[in-house]
DNA sequence: ACCTGAACACCGTTCAAGT
DNA sequence: ACCTGAACACCGTTCAAGT
């Protein structure tokens, strides 16, 4: 009828349009996480049948991948610092920082690929950089990798912790289970045992980082 | 009646153990995956109703944990290189190895917590070494952590790109869709998106966990 | 082309009852 | 103490049919 210009408009017209399933899928991600979001609880919400959905999207994989589309033009691009290894580091602060801001989003793309264009540039800049620091491409997109495993990592784990900790009922196995026998065996945690849940809650993503990036490019031809 | 040295027994017997709850739960963990254990799909194979699992376990998610238990002790700890730097890296490297030949392990870990004593020899060395090159244990204990996340996150996505490529179905999002208009905003994955598959393929773990090391390291008050 | 309705083959967990 | 049976409130997806 009207025409969007990438469609011919054959046959019915839809009556439930698939931003919205995505829209609402998102939306249930945000604020209730990946475990409460289902085919049939989206289908109700938009008002339609649970097979609706399906011809919107093939299956329910589709339809997270699907959610993540967009999310990165939803912040700002930061200012950056000129010099590149400085540039390395703020761009991963950077993906820590929002990432940690939609959490629901690790989730997601622990399930699959990425599917966001808007959010290459932080790959680009890290991968741009590093070979302006003397790497080699291949270098490069290794240092990439490593930095992004570092930045995922600490994201599932600090909510992991976070999760036990408003949770009084399950005690953590560690330390908490470390008896007087472990001490041989494991000296230097028993020794720091009662430190430990302190010091891991001052886990600093930004200083482990610059420790990381700096080991990552000291494997330059030409350093600096 | 025989009596374990732990209970009195009381009651009835049971007619399940514990232990074989948990051994199959692993068993399906092992050869289909943490999407295929179900209470129901173990009951059924331990040969009784759903509900009587409950009276062993307090949960499906407590039931993945006490899988956990034991796992370390079926694989022989490695000889280790004297020197601290070079332990540090051995240790991280064996981790991976062990944990690349059962990956269902991770999937259980992001649920909660560490339930097997026989792992924290790792952690122990780790930290350990970390500290006889000059850490403080406050830096030991931030430089494990940030070992075990790169460890951590280069499992969880060398089995995502596994799928995808084991998925032909579903092509990946990069750089597959990398289009020339892109070109202008993401210079460096454009002109890398040829290689970026072979790159990526060629990842070599213990290679990046020795400049990281080396960089954790660099922050030693007396270094070496 | 788009959507419904019924059905299939599942889930985790509570509750009351049996031995 | 240990287990069963029935029930509750859910799942993702296929298939045939309606408009």
């Amino acid at each position: 009828m009207t025409g969007n210009g990438q469609k011919r408009a054959v046959g019915r017209p839809p009556r439930i349009e698939k931003q919205r399933i995505v829209d609402v899928a998102r939306r249930i991600l945000e604020e209730e996480g990946v475990e409460a979001v289902s085919m049939r609880r989206i289908a109700k919400e938009v008002g339609a049948t649970p097979m609706a959905l399906y011809h919107h999207v093939r299956d329910k994989d589709e339809l997270l991948m699907l959610t993540l589309a967009g999310m990165a033009s939803t912040v700002p691009r930061p200012e950056l610092p000129d010099d590149p290894r400085d540039r390395i580091v703020a761009t991963a602060v950077h993906m820590h920082a929002v990432l940690s801001d939609m959490i629901w989003v690790i989730d997601v793309l622990s399930r699959g690929d990425l599917t966001d264009k808007g959010a290459l540039w932080m790959a680009d800049e890290i991968v741009d950089s590093a070979i302006r620091c003397g790497l080699t491409p291949h270098q490069a997109i290794h240092a990439y990798r490593t930095i992004w495993y570092l930045v995922y990592g600490a994201l599932v784990f600090r909510r992991a912790d976070a999760r036990r900790a408003a949770d009084p009922g399950r005690k953590p196995f560690f330390p908490s289970l470390l008896t007087q026998d472990d001490a041989g065996d494991l000296p230097r945690l028993a020794a720091l045992s009662e430190q430990w849940e302190e010091v891991t809650a001052a886990y600093d993503v930004a200083a482990q980082l610059e420790a990381v990036v700096d080991g990552l490019l000291a494997r330059a031809v030409s350093p600096g």
